[in-house]
DNA sequence: TGAGAGAATGAACGCGTGTACATTTTATGT
DNA sequence: ACATAAAATGTACACGCGTTCATTCTCTCA
């Protein structure tokens, strides 16, 4: 493998100028380019990449870290490969390479470490959650100063990096959507709670409840954990209340499906007997019978925002707190459109 | 931040002695590793990777090549998140780092660059497709015995490394289901053939059929791009030849589904007016209505095995061609079964 | 108690690059 | 032609670690 002194002797100059040459550094007269430039290409030098961060004192990569389950493989989601797709997308846009760290459930988190043994200039933390430890985490990363930032995820009380999306209106958009319609009782299959996004839905939620002069009822709030299968097994419970209700607003479009297919095993069919509005506008939503009413947030956007405040948190040093919220887009469909509305209205 | 030669000051020892303790190398007496120990700690000193890389001359990262398109994203697809969390588990497993890299269509491939600036130790490479240029590069990978591998790709006449499937069972499989139940015209909607995989595909199809003694007939065969809308699209085309046949074969599970969306709007209702079978397992096969029949694909098994390999590549230098194929398992659901068989047959 | 062997540790250098500083070359104006 | 400044290039070192080889220490056995 050829190294800069190879070059250097080849094209009979120093190793500063072949260094030089390859940073378009400094003033160099055009014909000492040239004779570099073929010097290197005759003998297929690039420069080493480790030597270069180990010499700049940076890696020149970027850590995403993405919660692995072994089970409940969430990178299945299109939620987690939007995102990645656009974080993807900026880096190596501006040159950065993507460290994908998976983060065990069972090991201590320790990000702070991550920029200790260099590995990483900056890091995406994605589906973070709110539970012990992860706060300490993250305030150490913040209180260090150390360039990162959060998606989809904040922490009251804690003014950490953070990109989202505009959940608390999502929500509000649709559940307005139902009572519009004339609903009255909507029932709302939340996710996990360790999510700031499934509060910020459940705020909307109230908030239109409120807004419409509805009590807040929490017998209508029902908790899955995102998946398919949650969205399935809620059926049974949210059944025995369908004669009584017949609108459902559900955290994302997975639970909704699941919850679909679970409550036409017994009977129901969406938007013949029931309203139902899902979230996240994935792919599939658009083709399920019938189509499924849903908000679109722009995880790709998201993505690419993210790995862009994070690049500038390192050229820049420190910086105010990043803390943006996308706007989401409620987008109705079928499912949501009752063919026969009011007939079973108290 | 605090590096070796702090450590030793305070430990009392050489750096040479601290090296030792970090990487347990050379007898060593207990007294002197607690105490380099407590002072890393009291230090919070970690090795530097970077220069850890550096000095060993590896990066200590695999790079994982992963097509990048704009519109149609196929990371959406449960199959590359399926292989990345296998892929993944393994790396971290072992001690290796993954690098994402996302591949623009425009730009020339140069696998050996990423070797050449020792960004990466290996790469595994997937939805590599049979272009101009792709089996150049791969050949100069293979040339130079750089480590690397394949997954669900092969190219004929290249014995390139390689973990696979094997499709041609599946699809064998599948069709031969299907004409064990008494269909003798069945419609093939196939992948873009330059992946070997949509080809094993079409082989199989074509050896059910002859095996039945049923002619092959290039009428029945189509063609998508595994996106749900060219799904969605081929059923114009499809449900002109559906009085004559009814039988469908889709090489995954989002055509599949495409399809029956599309076919849907046509009246044609899937197991009631013809049967159908999609390709891949993915989650969402199983909630539809009526539950899609599928091939299931060890796609997180294959992505640890060909991290696996690539690891194996490194250690061992030289290697005989890897050239893997996991089985895969046809799983009949209510799609494929039609309720009133026989009646439109010929 | 002293020699010898082996255990434990230290000294020194290389890895390939970026870069501050020193030096040489070239251009400018007289 | 010469002084001067600016442009162009060279020299030398640092970056943090792995690792080889040399050195010191410790223990055993006679």
């Amino acid at each position: 493998m050829a190294n800069r002194k190879d070059v250097a002797k080849l094209a009979g100059v120093s190793e500063a100028t072949v260094s030089r040459v390859f940073n378009n550094i400094g003033p160099l007269r055009q014909e000492t380019k040239q004779k570099v430039l073929q010097a290197a290409q005759h003998l297929n030098y690039h420069p080493n990449a480790i030597a270069q961060s180990f010499a700049r004192g940076k890696s020149n990569n970027i850590g995403v870290i993405v919660p692995y389950f072994q089970k409940v493989n969430l990178m299945s989601t299109h939620y987690f490969s939007e995102l990645l797709s656009g974080i993807g997308a900026k880096l190596s846009e501006l040159g950065y390479g993507l460290l994908l760290l998976y983060q065990s459930p069972d090991e201590s988190k320790d990000y702070v470490k991550l920029f200790h043994t260099q590995k990483v200039d900056g890091c995406i933390i994605l589906g973070s959650k709110d539970v012990p430890g992860e706060v300490e985490a993250l305030d150490k990363l913040h209180q260090l100063q150390l360039p990162y930032c959060l998606v989809n995820q904040t922490f009251s009380g804690y003014p950490f990096h953070s990109i989202s999306a505009d959940h608390l209106d999502g929500s509000l958009q649709a559940v307005s959507s139902l009572i519009m319609q004339g609903y009255k009782k909507i029932i709302f299959l939340n996710g996990p709670t360790e999510f700031s996004n499934s509060i910020d839905r459940l705020k909307g939620y109230e908030t239109a409840m409120i807004k419409a002069g509805i009590p807040y009822n929490p017998k209508f709030v029902f908790q899955g954990n995102y998946s398919l299968k949650s969205g399935y097994l809620a059926a049974r419970g949210i059944a025995s209340l369908l004669p009584e209700i017949n609108a459902i607003f559900a955290g994302n479009d997975r639970m909704a499906i699941g919850l679909m297919q679970g409550l036409s095993e017994q009977g129901y069919q969406a938007s013949r007997d029931y309203a139902l509005i899902g979230y996240d506008d994935s792919e599939i939503s658009s083709i399920t019978s019938p189509p499924l009413s849903t908000v679109h947030v722009p995880l790709f956007d998201m993505g690419q925002l993210a790995a862009e405040k994070v690049l500038q948190l390192i050229s820049q040093g420190t910086m105010t707190v990043i803390k943006e919220q996308l706007p989401v887009t409620f987008i109705e469909r079928a499912s949501s459109q009752l063919r026969t509305p009011y007939t079973k209205q108290s």
